[in-house]
DNA sequence: GCCAACGTTGGC
DNA sequence: GCCAACGTTGGC
């Protein structure tokens, strides 16, 4: 099976790539939303490479490039009341957000803005494009990812 | 900071 | 199981 492609986004104020940047490799923690949690934990696998998005920030854009290096396992924040996500209703036998681990590759030199990506041919379709998107786990084509990559 | 679009919750 | 109310996301 050919690797996969993905786009994560983030809030840089939050999480930023710089940070994925400085720690190499980090969980992708805190994702409550039950389509992404499915990516996550069933579509997900070692090998796919993941498109970082920066949202709620000037300029929106793709930054950079991510690996996956594990797969979905439970995201243990939602266990903590501490934590920025817990899920009260979650628990460890019964586990219901997943996360998993990427590795940083690159960041681009320069950003994909959001709103330079809308002029480019062949990413009409992109999840990210659709009018009142939110998913924040989004899969890319191979195709997509093809011009993203030339892009860059 | 606003608010439209979307997702989730909970009363019935 | 419907759907109104509520909460969140994220582009602008």
């Amino acid at each position: 099976m050919a690797n996969k492609f993905w786009l994560f986004k983030t809030e840089p104020n939050v999480y930023s790539i710089d940070d994925l940047a400085k720690l190499g490799t980090d969980h992708w923690d805190g994702v409550r939303n039950y389509q992404a949690r499915n990516f996550l934990r069933d579509e997900i696998k070692v090998g796919d490479k993941v498109f970082i998005y920066h949202s709620r920030v000037d300029p929106m854009a793709i930054v950079g490039l991510a690996e996956v290096v594990r797969e979905g396992y439970p995201d243990y924040t939602q266990f903590n009341p501490e934590s920025d996500h817990p899920d009260p209703k979650a628990s460890r036998d019964n586990p219901r957000w997943y996360m998993v681990d990427i590795q940083f590759v690159e960041k681009f030199k320069t950003p994909l803005t959001l709103t330079a990506l809308r002029e480019v041919p062949g990413l009409e379709n992109m999840v990210l494009l659709q009018k009142g998107s939110r998913l924040s786990i989004q899969p890319v084509t191979a195709e997509e990812a093809g011009v993203l990559l030339s892009l860059r």
